[in-house]
DNA sequence: GTTGTTGCAAAGAATTTGCAACATA
DNA sequence: TATGTTGCAAATTCTTTGCAACAAC
């Protein structure tokens, strides 16, 4: 229930940022503000553009959302709290969560041989899907 | 030399492209085609920025350059041709080659374990330089 | 009631495009 | 000479911001 998700993480609760919960649950591709906007006008929804921009961001900050830049543009998703890599489809935009801890023992070793101050890292896997594939 | 691998790449040997090679070479940070352009500016080099642009993706696309993307614009280096991920520094953008066989490896292994075509992957570490952490 | 949120329209920023002049091969 | 490239200005697209009305707590 996006209600207690927000309360959570300390955002009010408004119509609009559970709209933009409910319109991401269970989505297993990524959209972008521009596209969720273009999808709630057409349900006949009211939210502005820069609400869907703001509620995105906020949710993003918060935790609830991955974000990644694709084609020029930021594209969120729903996912899930713990640390997560991606399998994602460059054709639907599908979206993977994987685990691995291989990758997590490459950063640690990066980080013990370098001179560096690790804050963070992405490792993403891109390719097509088995429907895309096809 | 610029010229000559603009050359092996198919691509005419022009003042603005050899400009920009030679803007990028050793330059251990990644910049913006904006950034790029304001340098040629100051320097009193004439270049048109939409030149600089299309520099900056031909070269891209020549696989002589590695771009990603660093709040909401795209950022160039030269790269060397082997695959290789990055150690990126957040405040100033200097960016280290890795290779990682850990990285293959997990890219490997999960090809094989999931329905996926793989076309790519990216991993990335980003953090603090010596020189920022300070 | 206080404070955070929304919506709109305007502003901003990055990037792309049309097209005539021009440079490279 | 034929074709790829440049430069400029205009157009596009994504994103942010100011501010008054409004909703959540």
């Amino acid at each position: 229930m996006p209600v207690q998700l927000l309360r959570d993480v300390g955002l009010r609760v408004t119509r609009q940022r559970t709209a933009v919960l409910d319109a991401l649950a269970d989505r297993p591709e990524a959209v972008s503000a521009q596209e969720l906007y273009t999808e709630f006008r057409n349900a006949g929804d009211s939210i502005g553009l820069s609400t869907v921009y703001r509620a995105l961001e906020s949710l993003d900050e918060a935790g609830l959302l991955d974000s990644f830049p694709r084609e020029g543009e930021q594209v969120y998703r729903r996912c899930s709290p713990k640390h997560h890599h991606h399998l994602i489809c460059i054709d639907c935009s599908r979206v993977e969560e994987l685990e691995a801890t291989l990758v997590e023992d490459w950063v640690a070793s990066v980080s013990n041989v370098h001179d560096f101050e690790v804050t963070g890292h992405r490792a993403d896997i891109y390719g097509r899907c088995i429907a895309c594939a096809a």
